[in-house]
DNA sequence: TCTCTCTGGATCGTTTTTGCACCACCGATG
DNA sequence: CATCGGTGGTGCAAAAACGATCCAGAGAGA
């Protein structure tokens, strides 16, 4: 018989490619990862990898085993979540996901509130730049943008929050030198890689030159502040900054939906309504903010 | 992440009823599979099992677990017969299930020379009275019996042997007592719990009173032997013991037909094909004695 | 070409897991 | 009532798994 673990082993060194990087993924020992896979091929009779210097590629049997690998990797993800399910319990862990702009400028004090509020529950913030999978449960709740011409997936159950608006916002002195004259170039400020945007014809005051690029949106905006140039951020961010100010003549631009995204059996845990609701209301009434409505936080 | 090897664990536990019925199965000691019942409980951080005196009980939690754990077990053994068919080498395990009387009245010498003549080829030959799970990969071919009116299951592959009939036999001296006009009475010899048979009442001499219950086929032919009555018996059996005699006046009874099953990927490997097609030729060998035909082996 | 970083693999202490021997308990049975 | 076979649970020593480290080789880039 062969030991199920090892399995995880092989679906780690098949996603990660080395034996190496699927060590780094599983938090172990390269030479763990090394010693389960020579013990699975043992057990099984067959070769799964071809071991190159440049890493492990799987053989034409590891493809066919990979297959079932998956498949048992989401039983074990469905097993998880069943039991999570029915945990009714307020101690314990709460994983919520939510993109790192979200978390920094708008709702970590809020978190916090609710941290404060429960001390029971254990929250764990996943606000890395990637989307994590609800569904192999690598967090309870997501908090995600969602265009509202997209759809969300099916398996998913959503709450939906206020609309999200955007503006385009410069540095408030470098306005107020270009009403007095000054001839320099106003750049606009996009993420590396990004199209040059629709709205540099739009505004009073247009964008010239090439666009400054520069990734993460804390560096976007650091860049508006000193005056290179005019970017889009979320009202709600660019509004509570008073260094920045709205670009004259360019509209609000609606970009996307707050959702409050949780998955199967989850969803009916009391820590995940709990946290849900509250951060409904929560959002609910930053609703104008959102839209871009009121000029200020405060 | 919880252990998937723990899922194994929980799985023999829950079948098992309890912790030692489990490690028996496992063929580890029961403390093993208590700390692994433990860990699983604490990673997934609810209670599986109501801990009892007299075992383990699932819980409602464990049942909805068992579901999941079943699929996961499935899926492994996909995974195993998967790479087992790709499997094209002489050299390795073959597991090969069949009756119990097939085993020891008939094949076992064919079986013998099968193995010496591939001695690459590690046999193992799994003959309890219970019907192992061929899709489970528990054997790898299995000699079965399948009544005529009865369909095999879908997912197996079948070879069709030759007919095998029955008679209903007695002891030689037994018989030549009653042509003598021996009034003692012969008894109907069945295995227990069974009815009493229709065949009592075809024959030139009658069986009468109790039946004589005894279960196990070797146990029903020393009584026999032993002139406690008549009972029904594969012809090659009955036909083979110079002790026995059929019961003049009553028809053999076409009882089945044997049949060489094979699983899904399996069949594909060199193994199994050696082995089929070599038990296939010996069966088709033994057609005339199996219908009963000829009444020696010999 | 030299270095730097990646790879798999081997070795060696150390930690973790496992098996064994117990214990207490419960129920059936002689 | 004592016994016997079954249950779960618990220390302790042996065994197995693990992590840290080192090594050789292969590429990439300076």
């Amino acid at each position: 018989m062969i030991d199920w673990d090892d399995v995880r082993y092989f679906l780690a060194a098949a996603r990660g490619g080395s034996v190496r990087a699927a060590a780094k993924r599983l938090g172990v020992n390269h030479a763990t990862v090394l010693r389960r896979i020579a013990q699975l091929e043992a057990r099984l009779g067959a070769q799964m990898f071809e071991k190159l210097p440049s890493g492990y590629r799987l053989t034409a049997a590891g493809e066919e085993v990979l297959e079932f690998a998956n498949q048992m990797e989401a039983t074990s993800h469905q097993l998880e979540t069943r039991v999570f399910g029915r945990d009714q319990s307020i101690r314990g862990l709460l994983r919520v996901t939510l993109p790192p702009f979200l978390a920094t400028h708008l709702l970590m004090p809020d978190i916090a509130d609710f941290a404060r509020l429960h001390p029971d529950i254990e929250m764990e913030i996943v606000s890395t730049g990637e989307v994590v999978n609800l569904t192999n449960r690598e967090a309870d709740v997501a908090i995600r943008l969602v265009s509202d011409r997209k759809t969300l997936p099916l398996n998913l159950h959503g709450l939906k929050g206020p609309d999200l608006r955007a503006g385009v916002y410069m540095s408030r002195d470098r306005l107020a030198a270009l009403r007095a004259g000054a001839p320099d170039p106003i750049r606009p400020i996009v993420t590396g890689g990004q199209a040059v945007p629709d709205w540099i014809d739009e505004g009073e005051f247009r964008a010239a030159g090439v666009p400054f690029r520069t990734p993460g949106a804390d560096a976007q905006i650091a860049a508006a502040r000193q005056g290179i140039g005019m970017t889009k951020l979320p009202c709600f961010v660019g509004d509570a900054d008073h260094l920045l100010v709205r670009v004259p003549g360019i509209d609000l631009k609606s970009t996307a939906t707050i959702w409050l995204l949780t998955q199967g059996e989850t969803r009916k845990t009391k820590r995940v309504r709990l946290f849900t609701e509250f951060v409904s209301r929560r959002l609910a009434a930053y609703a104008p903010l959102l839209a871009g409505l009121s000029l200020s936080r405060d």
